[in-house]
DNA sequence: TGTACATCAGTGAACGCGCGTTCACTGATGTAC
DNA sequence: TGTACATCAGTGAACGCGCGTTCACTGATGTAC
């Protein structure tokens, strides 16, 4: 490292990821800039746009990363969840990853985005493809569309409502109980587990 | 309006909330700034600190007028609301709101918003009161903790995921079908309906 | 093995922008006598 | 009714900021002969 020649970095444009993830971490509420990313990495600011064409690009490639995170993280919760139980436990963990990575979260949800970036739409889909199989799994008799559907959106509003201030977030239990009952409390009863 | 003495507008207040929602109607990804409320409102730039202490209030009070006007779109799709379709149409109403007024809809919901504000604190607490009565009235026998929290984000996480171009929102009718169709399929078979 | 040269990945200065907020000010209004 | 004066609600210049992006450039790397 010392006389390393520091003219070339080698690997600038997973830097400037990693270096977006850490501002996003430190900064539950900062929306990225380009300059800052350039910073965080050490290195001019105008030398990420040798790796991403505009801060659109880097943002939506940050976002992409988070989606597979958030896949990771839910398939940790419980790999075929089949009960409402187990259901509620992944349910969790979506919430749980909102308010670990707030602004990471936002940014993968809340910035208008470019649906021209193939790999952000694609890492989109999949989270939606996770959860229909999820579903479809443990509900095989419901209407799959309109389950899953239902499903994401209680999730997601979970998220946003707590990551807003609109339900209180102040410990992880209170969070993870409030969640597993509102979830419990609708599909409970929802149609025919298997 | 030609010799009217312009230099005391008379009331300020009100024409930059009116400005500012006119803003947020204009650009649906629009953030605030106080320059441009000032703008729109015919004033110098520094004029809107006259009545608002800083963005963060007026972004407030904004908002807050938001949640007021939500609850009256709300009151005027079913004003008591008991069975799962009433429901429905109720939860129906909640997302066309937020996909007509993105921007305002993102301001009361996305922004991060001050705990300290009375206004817009209280505001909020009325449209979870909201949901929360609705709820209680139409499942006298359920949880009303759980069931209106998970209604709440139910219908919170269609709105967002609608607005974020995570789920098609290219025509009303579609978008009201699904949001249907979700509801549906979590309440309609859900704890005993009245 | 050595050299010429194309290519690549950085630098650094500069552009023009809009922003929030402060400050000293001034024009209009209303109240007390 | 008329006047003096306090108060209020605006103005306009200025501050310092960070931003996205462009441009001409230069140092490092790798390839062809």
């Amino acid at each position: 490292m010392p006389q390393a020649s520091t003219y070339h970095h080698g690997d600038l444009r997973a830097a400037c990821l990693r270096a977006a993830r850490e501002l996003l971490e430190e900064d539950g509420s900062a929306a990225l800039s380009m300059r800052a990313v350039a910073r965080r990495a050490g290195v001019s600011p105008t030398a990420p746009y040798r790796h991403f064409p505009d801060r659109e690009a880097l943002v939506s490639a940050v976002a992409a990363g988070g989606y597979r995170e958030l896949a990771g993280h839910l398939a940790a919760a419980h790999p075929e969840p089949a009960t409402p139980d187990e259901l509620a436990a992944v349910a969790v963990a979506y919430v749980r990853f909102a308010l670990d990575h707030p602004a990471l979260f936002r940014a993968m949800f809340a910035e208008p985005c470019d649906p021209g970036n193939e790999e952000r739409v694609a890492a989109t889909a999949a989270v939606s493809e996770y959860v229909r199989g999820i579903v479809r799994r443990a509900y095989p008799d419901a209407a799959p569309d309109a389950l899953s559907t239902a499903v994401w959106a209680l999730v997601h509003g979970l998220a946003f409502l707590h990551l807003d201030g609109k339900l209180d977030a102040s410990t992880a239990d209170a969070v993870a109980d409030r969640v597993r009952a509102a979830v419990l409390a609708l599909l409970g009863a929802a149609p025919a587990p298997r």
